[in-house]
DNA sequence: TTTTGAGTTCAAATATATTTGAACAAAGAG
DNA sequence: CTCTTTGTTCAAATATATTTGAACTCAAAA
């Protein structure tokens, strides 16, 4: 069944300006570039998109547009939709920034939070061993000032999504 | 001279683990390896450094460390101290999260704000200047979207700068 | 059960970003 | 003025990250 309606077409100078758009987006929060096709192409689509869509109109791999697909739904930003004509899976976007805002911090910027919190624990411990003397207090002092750094980051964080969310 | 008292030794286990803290955090930020190496030691060296000491300790290149530098100081988050003995100039980081922030947030996050919302304005454009039908109407919506995304952000980020602060 | 098609995986190929090092510029010392 | 020392620049080398594509799994259809 050849579905002439349905999007086997080049991306348009419009559809190719939105994605190049997402892409620089990406780029900043250190995403690959196919993350930023595939979720350009989805947000300016007005229908669900398949995999094979992805591959068809972005000109990528299968292989890309798979894992892309499988980091933007870890992300929650983007998620299956309901259609599921036949066996095919098709995927619409979450364009709530709130939710996008989110689901990086949770993904992307705790995880580092956390395990730098260990490292820093394990830090002021070697400090705690040194012998007292003028070198270890500053030591003591600069891992102190971390510290606040990554309360403060603690604080704001959840600041941050309360305010996007209004 | 042959200055038997500075630096030049190899980094201690401590000073080690404290620089590789650094990497962590700067590859967060998508900065090089080396700029969180740098910043790393200038952080916990209770004296300022020059580039030569940057060079010897970190076993890095003299135009790693050159560049490295700029960057950090384009950033805000290393200055000229004063010490200056002789013509070799000597670093110190500044420690104030406020200020770190400040410069990325300056440096590295509006600027690409800005030639965002330039481009969001051309793809406006375009959409005004499609024939009216459901999809152009779409296409309105989701760039209107994008608009509230773009000052969304220029609230939050001096809000962010705010609470840093304290 | 076998076949078909959608989707995943991962090692190799490619593309991108960083680092190096040698040539160069600038400025004080002799 | 010339020599030395300090630092910069940038093309080539290297390292890192991404993309590809072929082999695979899984589940539904025949």
């Amino acid at each position: 069944m050849a579905d002439g309606n349905r999007s086997e077409k080049a991306l348009s100078d419009f559809e190719s300006q939105v994605i190049e758009f997402f892409c620089d987006g990406v780029k900043i929060l250190g995403l690959p570039k196919s993350i930023g096709e595939i979720y350009g192409l989805l947000f300016i689509s007005p229908d669900p998109i398949s995999l094979d869509d992805l591959v068809c109109r972005l000109g990528i791999s299968k292989g890309s547009a798979s894992q892309g697909l499988r980091s933007l739904r870890e992300l929650g930003a983007v998620r299956e939709a309901e259609v599921t004509s036949g066996r095919r899976v098709y995927y619409e976007p979450d364009v709530e920034l709130k939710r996008l805002v989110g689901g990086f911090i949770k993904e992307q910027v705790r995880p580092h939070l956390s395990s730098g919190e260990e490292k820093l624990d394990s830090l002021k411990k070697m400090v705690g061993d040194m012998p007292g003397d003028v070198r270890s207090d500053f030591y003591a002092g600069r891992l102190e000032r971390l510290s606040r750094w990554s309360s403060r980051a603690k604080v704001v964080l959840p600041l941050l999504q309360k305010f996007l969310g209004s």
